[in-house]
RNA sequence: GCUCCCUUCGUCUAGCGGUCCAGGACGCGGCCCUCUCAAGGCUGAAACAGGGGUUCGAUUCCCCUAGGGAGCGCCA
């Protein structure tokens, strides 16, 4: 890299969702721009007008901002510069750098099925290059006179010392006969319009890269450093797809995992700084660096995902956890304004659950009552001897004036020894008859999220179970 | 087929010629704790793809083989 300031670009193409591969990439163009005082720029490559739609555009750009990626200029829309593009390819046009070429769709394939036949490199045979026979009626695409000889060496960042032979290249296309331009050339435009330094990619854009540079030097830019990034798999180290479950990030936000649970372990994927696994956005950005990002592609653990995820719930702020998992509890059309604060809710579930969404699933009953008893946990739980541990407990609860842990702690245990039971024998009854299942926090503070006057009406409706159950086996 | 690239525990990784009978993390097993589920504590199993070199000495450097990936579009 030279001595000017560090100018990296995210540049998807907005004909899907926000993928976890690209928006790793999208994070090491970020951390490697913070980390170097850079500019960070976010390029929206459109210009597939087929399958580019701006579900896909606002896809990337709510999934950049829930990761918290702020991006210094753009977005740019390539759709917006096709003038530019068409400007350059007269240019080359003028300085015989680029051609027109009147050769069929139809020819083009015969020949590259002749070539693979023979075993040979599928590549266009250079008939126009010479001087095109101008075809009446036919509009022609424009290639680009690729060097004939010599080889293409560049030190790409994470990969090393590339090189590749002319003679394995040929001539591209860089627009259509409508004129529209393709992605190699406009990649190259852009990226030397917009002073990109440095092109942090996915490496399956290593072998575009010599053609690129072909036209760098054609267009007589300067070079930008290369960066390509390798890619992430599946769980079962297959590529990536919708298969494995969840690829998008938008997914991730809504199956309940927190922005910097996935942000980490992205960061951690191809990359690490010793033995640290924890990183806050201040210590990524002073540690991270392009170069020090693996080769080999990575597969995607979801085990460890949920284990970051827990750590976060657990330690961040609870108020800024709890503002994440309302979202949740909308989302699964659950009131909260009648219960515990979210808060408290979270100190208390963030070490049992996985995601916000289990949080706010096991959380149901502390703001809607339940339907009825699980089957299993009443059979197992409510039983006739339930009856005198429930009836203690209800009494010395209705004369608590004390609604908080410890002293509902009290209240459990110290009516556990004056029955001479073990804490079972009535922490279970009461679970079942406060949640309606055999699960959930500990007893005292499922007491406390459940509240006073829930509280006391379950165990009076528990009571009046047992009581029926016993009477019907009697 | 051709070109380019990759290869340390199941997974993510540390290692940049001796400190490695290979370290950490997730996951997994066992024990403890325990009012359920978790969490936590302790503990255990688990890897340098194979073969040649170079070197006093290779996980680390070179070559070959095997396996894997990507590209070879008027897609990006």
């Amino acid at each position: 890299m030279g001595n000017e300031i560090v100018r990296t670009r995210f540049a998807p193409s907005p004909t899907g969702y926000l993928h976890v591969g690209g928006a790793r990439t999208a994070l090491f163009c970020y951390l490697q721009a913070r980390a170097t005082g850079g500019i960070f720029i976010l390029r929206i490559e459109d210009t597939d007008l087929e399958r580019s739609t701006p579900e896909s555009v606002q896809a990337i750009l709510d999934g950049m901002e829930w990761m918290g990626l702020d991006y210094d200029e753009g977005p740019f829309y390539q759709t917006q510069r096709f003038d530019r593009y068409a400007e350059v390819v007269q240019k080359l046009l003028s300085e015989g750098q680029a051609y027109p070429c009147y050769c069929s769709k139809e020819r083009i394939d015969a020949i590259r099925e002749e070539q693979m036949k023979q075993g040979l490199k599928p590549r266009y045979d250079g008939r126009c290059r010479a001087g095109a026979e101008v075809v009446e009626g036919v509009r022609p695409v424009i290639r680009f006179r690729n060097p004939l000889e010599g080889n293409v060496v560049f030190d790409d960042l994470v990969r090393g010392r590339i090189s590749i032979s002319n003679d394995e290249l040929d001539d591209l296309v860089i627009a259509r006969p409508d004129g529209s331009p393709t992605y190699n050339f406009t990649v190259v435009v852009d990226d030397m319009d917009m002073d990109v330094s440095l092109v942090i990619r996915g490496d399956d854009h290593i072998n575009n890269t010599p053609r690129q540079i072909n036209i760098y030097k054609a267009l007589g830019a300067e070079l930008p450093d290369f960066a390509h990034v390798p890619m992430i798999l599946g769980d079962d180290g297959a590529r990536l797809s919708k298969r494995h479950g969840a690829v998008s990030v938008l997914q991730y936000r809504d199956d309940g995992y927190l922005p910097q649970a996935l942000v980490n372990y992205l960061v951690r994927l191809g990359w690490s700084h010793g033995d640290q696994e924890i990183f806050s956005r201040e210590e990524m950005i002073e540690y991270f660096d392009i170069r020090d990002v693996n080769r080999k592609a990575s597969a995607f653990n979801t085990d460890k995902l949920d284990w970051l995820n827990q750590h976060y719930m657990r330690e961040l702020p609870a108020e800024e956890v709890a503002r994440h998992l309302a979202w949740q509890f909308e989302d699964q059309g659950i009131d909260t304004t009648a219960g515990p604060a979210l808060e408290d809710l979270v100190s208390v579930q963030a070490e049992r659950v996985k995601t916000l969404k289990e949080m706010a699933q096991q959380s149901r009953s502390f703001f809607e009552d339940y339907e009825e008893f699980d089957p299993g946990a009443a059979k197992k739980h409510l039983r006739p001897v339930a009856e005198a541990p429930l009836q203690a407990i209800a009494g010395k609860l209705a004369g608590l004036d004390n609604w908080e842990p410890e002293a509902l702690d009290h209240a459990v245990r110290s009516t556990a020894e004056e029955l001479e039971v073990g804490m079972g024998k009535i922490a279970q009854p009461l679970r079942v008859a406060l949640t309606g299942t055999a699960i959930s926090p500990s007893i005292d503070k499922t007491l406390w999220l459940t509240g006073r006057d829930r509280s006391l009406a379950r165990i009076q409706k528990a009571i009046e179970f047992v009581q029926a159950r016993a009477a019907a086996s009697a």
